[in-house]
DNA sequence: AGAAAACAGTTGGATACAAAACTAATCCGC
DNA sequence: GCGGATTAGTTTTGTATCCAACTGTTTTCT
């Protein structure tokens, strides 16, 4: 691995060498110190790290958050559900429709207001969601030897800063 | 604001108060310190924040961390690419045929690999890019206000290891 | 040299998401 | 009460992304 080319075939190895190509080094310039790159990338790892783990149970990572929040709070409007998980409430119809075809949630009408839905979880719901907390709780585990128990309290009280101020 | 609701014009006032609705207080149970839920808003809060700050330049984030890598890695592959910016190689085919159409890009064919493309900035890509790292610049010194300059150089190193260890 | 494996880039299919337009129900001010 | 503004949810449209399959090129192995 990592042989670099010294064949060309035809010549013309009079290029000033710009990186042709490969898994060698790439000068991320500026980007490798910003936080939002960063942030991005370490966000796409975890992601995928937690996409492994609940794959295992067969659900994606986006569904556990919609999961968790609605088992804690039964009876929540999509439109609430929505802001809390930080989504479009749009992009929530298509998710919710498939947790109720699937048997894990309740949309129940109330008499009060017609247009909302009061969501709730299904026995099977609470079960999955039950399966899905062992998972995020192994991933978590993961994420803190990673971070360092002595980090960990400041880097998520930063997190929530950013939360907070930087929508 | 925050006004909660009293008037229920016809009753039905007898329900265990689950939470009907609104921009009141959701219980986010576990979720609240996790880390990957944290690090999931965070970085939609900051990418939101960019992408205002962006489009300004007429151009999205997607496309700025492209821009700066082959700024940096002239003649780099659109493999090599897709790798530092942790995309997948299909991601990046319409952007850079977008970016190439634009005249931001040029897409050389070498003599000596026949299938790879060579990326490089043209003169307006650069310009271009000077002006997006303006931009970043200033999405930067906001991220680092609300982080504190204290922790600043530590929360970086701590997402630099969660990159490296948790994909 | 010739066949097999690896590789660069593209295409097609699927999922996830946001923004805007839309429908239906409810609220507010008078 | 009545009409306009607000709200809940859906639909539609457009973008970004991944994965798997594919084409053509290069390298590797024997």
């Amino acid at each position: 691995m990592a042989r670099r080319r010294k064949k060309q075939t035809s010549g013309r190895a009079a290029s000033p060498k710009p990186n042709g190509r490969g898994a060698e080094a790439v000068d991320y310039g500026p980007l490798a110190d910003w936080v939002g790159f960063n942030l991005r990338m370490a966000q796409a790892a975890a992601f995928q790290a937690f996409s492994r783990l609940a794959q295992e149970v067969g659900t994606r990572p986006g569904r556990f958050a919609t999961l968790m929040l609605i088992g804690r709070n039964p009876g929540i409007s999509q439109t609430a559900l929505s802001r809390a998980n930080g989504r479009d409430k749009s992009s929530l119809t298509p998710v919710l429709n498939d947790l109720a075809r699937r048997g894990l949630i309740r949309r129940t009408r109330t008499r009060a207001d017609q247009r909302a839905y009061r969501l709730s979880l299904t026995a099977a719901g609470k079960s999955l969601l039950a399966q899905l907390v062992r998972c995020a709780r192994a991933h978590e585990r993961n994420l803190d030897r990673i971070i360092g128990a002595r980090d960990q309290k400041g880097f998520v009280r930063i997190l929530k800063r950013i939360i907070a101020q930087a929508g």
